[in-house]
DNA sequence: ACATATATAGACCATTCGGTCGTTAAATCC
DNA sequence: GGATTTAACGACCGAATGGTCTATATATGT
């Protein structure tokens, strides 16, 4: 059997002379620290460094470029969190490293930057059907990580007692969303990371 | 002593004929579903039912009205938490109510509305002094709030042995707002009420 | 009644918005 | 090399933006 065409045929006229994902990750970065009402093509053009056309051409339209953005942005956190929370790590230490995390994204300039997720997660959701299903299926995608690590923290013996893996994702999940919200004006480091000390506290035997 | 005259003066000329109160209010619904950027003056127009010349003399502008809305919204949430957290009230009996509280607004369409603090503090934190100040009051406020519930009834032996009240607030707070922005796409009463039991139950002895 | 003061309504304004289009440049295919 | 295809650029577009201003109506204080 012959060998299969290849999905993405040669291009045929001109090529790009941008790097079409570097594109998306500035635009991302504008989106993030502003939001997406407030940021305005000029912004986006600015930040890409590209004429309005080409823009349109390679993304079609500004809210097309934003699903792009937001999208890397995901992949960027589910890879992340695969990393700290890989099988063959202790879970526990997983959990640590996911709450570090948690705290260098909140603290100082990160933290008052804020998360592109719950900025879209606040503008956009139940106003945009796109936006609805990768919101959700990123929390979806964050509590199921943090429940399997729950999980096997529990067969470990790691566990407080009474501690239920399923509810304490879902807390945990909505702890750390909610640390992003209150870092937009409070960043402060060592409140952040003592925070979430005594709250593994209430989890970690 | 003769009685000191009234700090507003009798009005002169042509009296209002709308109430500013319920304007604001009116005003607050709309900023609450839409956001501040996306609510555009037209939305507001129809939402106060006053005419632009009206809005702008009563307010302002925009920005102002915003303000007058925030602080109203803010104003409703304290009062509701000294209801909650009442000192003749059981601080147990008060941490209760308030997450019974927090389920139900965030609880379908009321959830999927979400929270008009949490949504600008994503929204506006960082670029507008002014909101800063009220976000970051709020969160203190509501802190100290949940703080004050918590030494009492660590006073009264009611935690959990190590919980220490003031780190336990800062846990709360994140949680609740947290639920904000997560039940903005999932807003199951049932799996939010249980989680608040879960994890009031890592609190309460 | 009259002078004064404010409210109301909507016409009006400059600016900015997101998006399109026509022209020119540069690559590939035959 | 000529035909074809796509990229790049920025002028251009109608609509919508937040905000002002003028004309008129309606109250008060004397």
């Amino acid at each position: 059997m012959r060998r299969q065409a290849p999905l993405e045929p040669l291009p045929r006229g001109r090529p790009r002379t941008f790097d079409t994902e570097a594109a998306v990750e500035r635009a991302m970065n504008v989106f993030w620290t502003r939001g997406y009402h407030a940021t305005a093509l000029p912004d986006l053009l600015r930040a890409t460094k590209l004429s309005r056309g080409s823009l349109y051409a390679a993304f079609g339209d500004k809210h097309a470029l934003f699903l792009r953005a937001l999208d890397r942005y995901i992949a960027d956190a589910l890879a992340r969190m695969d990393v700290e929370f890989a099988s063959d790590r202790d879970p526990v230490d997983g959990l640590r490293a996911y709450f570090a995390g948690y705290v260098e994204r909140n603290s100082g300039a990160n933290g008052r930057r804020g998360c592109l997720l719950v900025a879209t997660a606040m503008e956009l959701a139940g106003r945009d059907a796109e936006v609805d299903r990768r919101i959700a299926s990123f929390f979806k995608a964050m509590e199921a990580r943090v429940a399997d690590a729950l999980s096997r923290a529990k067969a470990a013996d790691k566990l407080a007692a009474g501690v239920e893996p399923s509810s304490a994702a879902r807390i945990i999940v909505c702890f750390v969303e909610g640390m992003r919200v209150v870092g937009k004006t409070a960043p402060a480091r060592i409140i952040s990371q003592a925070t979430v000390d005594a709250l593994l506290d209430r989890f970690i035997r």
